[in-house]
DNA sequence: CTGAAAGCGCTTACAG
DNA sequence: CTGAAAGCGCTTACAG
């Protein structure tokens, strides 16, 4: 019902003051007295007043906005973490534009072009094999993974990896496969460095990068995991939820109990873990601390607070660079039973 | 290596034009001379000019930005969903600005607020729960099901369910266990009611509630699958890929072989139907399309067009109400062996 | 402590 | 067909 969009004027004129002077008492630089500069902020609530963005990017050349870049749009990991940007962005009063470069590797510089163009502030960008990301002309927040140069924050993969090698360990796993993607992802390599490291130097790990399989790996075709079964494989730990899945409705379909005949683990803990039955062990980034970060790090060099630093990779540098990963232990691993061949029994439940 | 953001003054100076005139230009608004106006084309693509989109906004009033609001974040869609919103917004023009409740169905207003104040032109809504979307004070697409009165543009419900009851009718299933979420949502019920006509009057058909199970149905837990395969399901009908891949588990892991001893149905091929064995058979939404239509409508009214609509609950009509969904055949439903009791042989493969 | 003025980069009547 | 001028809503030196 309010007649019209309020402006700074109207402050003005209601209170007859400059408008210089609301804009100084909205904005608690403190050169008003506090008198007067409550009243200002009391008839702008009133009348329910809310800056022009338009007006204040013009003037600062600010516009108030992060970009999200996530190359990689299919990931599943989306909602997560464009949830987790927004919020955080959000806190911090800054909005999110989505920028996408729809699965083109290559053309991901034109959705960061769009976003630039579009004068965001400052961007968080989830880089996919080894993107490049340099002198993009605003502050860039990367997160992947701490062993990537440039890198802003991120989980710690490595560390991740560990803690799901020393669980599996733990239960006796002694021979493991891992279900891996892109041997070109750095979370990747990271996350099997740190299962080995986890599983100890007297597991036999072996590790399948889907995307090396000849003829390409379709994500319907069977990955041939009830032969490993048989060769002696008790546990199957996946890079990622999705893989997990896959693993785990493949031993079933073959009749092969999960966790009695084969553990099976997965990284992310998407929501689809904790719906699978068996439930499954996996990893849990905190993605809004991540974010928290991610965000911090990008205002204070937008804001040109103290802290703010541009590190020489052009990207923007955090309080801390890696957030540890939490263990969700749920039903999908359990104790290692080593039973080898026969197998035949049951899988009853 | 530019010396600086050019602006139109630049490329004005650089022609001894008037920026009114390279405005014009620009703009194709057809004041100028051809000559001249591709005189200034050329230039202003040496200089690799882009428009400052804060002066512009401040002088139009308008942001050319699009606002998406899912309320229910988590939601498994949203790849797909942004993915072709900011596809369908880029294409016209628009940036997308994130907009997220939480989770918190009451704080939507909140969200729906800060996008508004942030300025953007309209904004596209996937309502859950019968959110009420009025006078927001900007041109609003309502992507929610054809039945709801105040819908722009969505999927066919109805007809998806109905495709897929006529699917497994054409099987052989007469006995079939309808998988659903919330009752308070009309996807899900236009899909139950679809999936009950496709099945035909001589079918039984029974729907659980998920929401509605007490104690509350947690993720994890059973369903208790098996029993209705013994009571003579022969097919289970999940209004959502996630319920799908949960059913699918839950059978396999009390091992019922699927879809040897009963069918499993999925909606919305999401990646992960198609990654599980058996692959799932789903409905397909054409995201695509009906985001290019919630655009379409939203543009038309922004930008004043002919056909550009308000309809009376205040949200804005496109083109066509709905988009029809694609059954997508997989492995997981076959005919329908209609075995009752005795299935206790084998789940082996 | 407060205000008058300039200007951010555009677009849009309005003249010429 | 082209240009001079006003103004969108702010913020920021600069005076007072």
């Amino acid at each position: 019902m309010r007649s019209e969009k309020p402006k700074l004027a109207m402050i003005a004129e209601t209170l007859s003051v400059s408008v210089a002077t609301v804009s100084n008492a909205l904005s608690g630089k403190g050169r008003v007295s506090p008198e007067l500069a409550d009243r200002i902020r009391e008839t702008a609530r009133d009348l329910s007043y809310v800056p022009s963005m338009a007006g204040r990017a013009l003037r600062t050349g600010r516009s108030g906005v992060l970009g999200l870049v996530l190359p990689d749009i299919a990931n599943p990991l989306f909602p997560q973490i464009a949830q987790a940007i927004e919020q955080a962005a959000s806190t911090a009063g800054y909005g999110v534009l989505i920028g996408d470069s729809r699965g083109h590797t290559g053309v991901q510089t034109e959705a960061i072009d769009r976003l630039i163009d579009r004068g965001v502030d400052g961007m968080v960008v989830i880089p996919r094999r080894g993107t490049r990301i340099s002198d993009i002309g605003c502050p860039v927040a990367v997160i992947d993974t701490p062993s990537t140069p440039g890198n802003t924050v991120s989980s710690d993969h490595w560390d991740g990896g560990r803690q799901m090698g020393a669980h599996l360990r733990g239960l006796g796993h002694r021979k493991v496969l891992i279900l891996a993607g892109s041997p070109q992802s750095t979370v990747q390599n990271d996350r099997v460095g740190g299962l080995k490291s986890g599983l100890g130097p007297d597991a036999k790990v072996e590790v399948v990068w889907l995307e090396k399989l000849a003829p390409p790996d379709v994500p319907g075709r069977p990955l041939g995991l009830a032969a490993c079964v048989r060769q002696g494989f008790t546990a199957f730990a996946a890079l990622s939820d999705l893989t997990a899945v896959r693993a785990l409705t493949e031993l079933q379909g073959a009749g092969i109990a999960v966790p009695d005949q084969a553990s099976v683990a997965g990284f992310d803990d998407l929501i689809w873990s904790s719906v699978v039955t068996p439930s499954l062990t996996t990893l849990r980034m905190d993605m809004a601390e991540i974010a928290r970060l991610a965000v911090a790090a990008l205002t204070a060099v937008i804001e040109g607070l103290p802290r703010g630093r541009v590190a020489a990779s052009g990207t923007v540098t955090a309080e801390r660079p890696s957030v540890p990963m939490m263990l969700v232990v749920r039903q999908s691993t359990g104790p290692c039973r080593s039973l080898l061949p026969d197998m035949a029994e049951g899988a009853g439940q």
